[in-house]
DNA sequence: TCGTGTGAAGCGCTTCACAGCA
DNA sequence: TGCTGTGAAGCGCTTCACACGA
């Protein structure tokens, strides 16, 4: 009602450009490292695997970042970026399920640099609680809602067992947990307003597998 | 030629088909194990978290599976699904990086039920060759493109840090892989005959900060 | 009768092509 | 001149609605 370049540049990406959104992030971040200041859109295209309209069109939908005939700043995309994805803070995540993956989450060091920070574990096993892993000391899933205030918890990495799963979503989702990503091969049931993303390695190794098919078969039908 | 009722029905699914029939294969899979023997397609749809009319469409590229007026044999159903994933035997598959995440993956026990079998895994780094992890011994990356030949190798999963990726992938490459599930942060080049997915639990997270920010936001602009 | 298989409509994403601006 | 931002065209996926068949 009173801006006038600003258009309705706020709300409402596409699904599919804010999945891009991180892997242009990343891209951005590699140049950043080898001292790039501008980059276009053909440049950025060909570093995230795709085309220099898509990433203008994806772009576009954030406001009009560019400069024609230059291209986009590095630094100031990556703000912008950031500030979409709600990390110019660290968001802080908690994982549930101190087991191998959970472990090897909890010692990975390459979060915080992408705008999340691991900051809790929780385990219903009585024997995991209390151990100590990567300098973090396993509590009890009992806990979990405290902690979520405590620590201002609002990411969760579920890495329980399936059978499990749907116990722990509960619990999570019991606390005000509003986003989960879930590496156990089910499906979780959640209110509406529980956004779940599901990380399914065998899945992800099937459909590998499927496309090792098409690749051989030269056109045969039996 | 001759068939009469088998229509095109061999190659070429949709993408977006592909992508969903590992998830359609956990749901019999967890089916059969509740002891139903037919799914029709609301069912089948609920479990996967879509909806009847896309398990319809999905299916029917494979050929016509179903009973008009009863639904689909769920045994059956399995079969197919697994025939065209191509996991009737299981595929083997190599781990390229023993470090945390690779270690993990090692001793997962649920890759075996969904068609996939780790058979070896890799590293580049001398101190971690020779250590034995969940009862497999490391070997050298050096040792791989003869191990793909001994142990019939089809599928990798790379699980290196990201600055080493693009050596073990060319590595991964020139043994004759055509699949790789590359969790390392970065963008891999490689041949168009080879198939890479990108497993980047950071863009997970990122992409869930994003629907923090607009589940919370009431609506106002600044 | 009930549920599949399927053409057709609907919808969203991708690509194109070019106007607009530094 | 060079590259962005963007309407329009193109394309594929999803949803609808119903004929067909057990």
């Amino acid at each position: 009602m009173s801006s006038v370049t600003n258009g309705n540049h706020e709300r409402d990406l596409p699904a599919m450009t804010v999945q891009r959104i991180p892997l242009y992030l990343r891209c951005l971040l590699e140049a950043q490292g080898e001292r790039l200041t501008v980059l276009n859109s053909k440049q950025l295209g060909e570093r995230a695997g795709t085309n220099a309209a898509q990433v203008r069109k994806d772009l576009s939908h954030l406001g009009e970042l560019g400069t024609r005939g230059i291209g986009y700043d590095v630094d100031d995309l990556v703000v912008h970026l950031m500030r979409r994805l709600g990390i110019t803070e660290s968001r802080f995540a908690a994982i549930i399920g101190a087991g191998r993956l959970g472990s090897a989450f909890l010692g990975y060091q390459g979060f915080v640099a992408r705008g999340v920070q691991i900051v809790a574990a929780f385990d219903a096993d009585p024997a995991k609680v209390g151990i100590e892993i990567e300098g973090l000391t396993v509590k009890s899933i009992d806990e979990f809602a405290q902690a979520v205030g405590n620590e201002g918890i609002e990411l969760v990495l579920l890495t329980v067992p399936a059978v499990a799963a749907q116990r722990a979503c509960d619990v999570v989702v019991a606390a005000g947990i509003k986003a989960i990503l879930n590496f156990a091969p089910c499906t979780l049931s959640v209110p509406d307003d529980v956004t779940v993303r599901q990380a399914d390695v065998a899945a992800d190794l099937q459909i590998l597998s499927f496309h090792l098919n098409r690749a051989s078969s030269g056109g045969e039908t039996r």
